[in-house]
DNA sequence: AACGGTAATTATCTTTTGTTAATTTTTCGA
DNA sequence: TCGAAAAATTAACAAAAGATAATTACCGTT
């Protein structure tokens, strides 16, 4: 079922761990496939699934009673994703993960992994790993808002990650910044007038 | 060593541990005293401590070059307070972790700890339950820059961590809500002159 | 190439925030 | 309890953001 390059892609995604232990996760995993525009978590979703993300993005929104969308996430490959509701809080997903490429995830049940995870150190290590980086994106993000303008929080996206920005239309990066698309064309046009600073 | 109200105390924060386990860790562990507005970390401080509140308040913040403060963090008894840079970077803080009121810690050094958590398969659960909490507030803070403003942000604050509120300066509320101090005072009196929604 | 739908920009106006400084209130130590 | 220092509020103005709507640009499909 192993073949030479999904070997390699196990061994590269879960550094330190010897084969036997890729083995116990693989045992676990699957892979999914969507379709630009599908749906991968709707919302109320109980959904357990952890996804690494081979190929393609994800984003992850709040859709607010009167239609309007709010981007919380996006996560692209090489990351992961899950629904933070499900898999934090045990409880409905209120978000919704909508891949936004053609996307290939290796998604693992949440539930059956934990036992495996919690009974070999290595990989609960691993597990704690996973975490810790997670963490330190959302409290990087937290800073941001406490630390910089809109318009600083635009810059620092298209300086760290330029490459994601030109795959997402900009109304979702604005709300991901936490502005209105308009908001975010007027700052476009500002750096692009004034000196770039 | 350990007293009766030790042992309880213990018991209580590592529930689901063992005696033994929680033995394990007592081992890492001693007591330090803050007094109000001591600095627990300066900045550049590569103080690779973890340490459990049992009584008081620390807030983190970030010290512009002008002298501004930025607040980014408060923690108070029953929650854990660590430098983020240092524990998740392994790098100087860039903020600087002070003391609010006369504060008793627990604190455990984070590289001796780690050893003794990854080796004990219920302290390493325990290890990933710590950061999905961590986690679990940070993206709640992120979720709240994006879904609210900074009106909502602040009636939220009042209505979950009322208690919190009175204890603090509003200035550090503010920046903690990514506003300044003035554009606050305004919005308390939005609050109390009009409706209180 | 033309069409239709979506995204982005622009315009206008209102509301909110930032900035700076003055004033009032509160706090806390002598 | 008094007085200085810090905090909070208020004021005045500039800058930015939100809301709504109109216009333009872009993109995929036929």
């Amino acid at each position: 079922m192993l073949n030479a390059e999904e070997i390699s892609f196990y061994l590269s995604v879960f550094k330190g761990l010897n084969p036997m232990d890729i083995y116990d996760i693989f045992k676990l995993a699957h892979t999914r496939k969507l379709a630009a525009g599908d749906i991968y978590i709707a919302e109320g979703a109980t959904h357990q699934k952890l996804a690494y993300i081979r190929k393609g993005l994800i984003r992850a929104y709040y859709l607010k009673e009167n239609g309007d969308e709010f981007t919380l996430l996006l996560q692209w490959e090489g990351k992961f994703i899950a629904s933070h509701d499900a898999i934090i809080h045990q409880r409905p997903s209120r978000f919704i993960y909508q891949a936004l490429e053609d996307t290939v995830l290796m998604e693992v049940d949440y539930e059956k992994a934990l036992p495996v995870l919690n009974n070999n150190p290595r990989l609960s290590s691993t597990q704690a790993s996973f975490l810790r980086g997670m963490l330190a994106e959302s409290m990087a993000r937290v800073e941001s808002f406490i630390l910089l303008s809109p318009e600083e929080r635009y810059l620092q996206l298209i300086r760290e990650k330029a490459d994601i920005v030109n795959r997402v239309p900009d109304k979702y990066l604005a709300t991901l910044l936490g502005i209105t698309p308009v908001s975010l064309s007027r700052i476009r046009k500002r750096i692009s007038t004034q000196g770039k600073r």
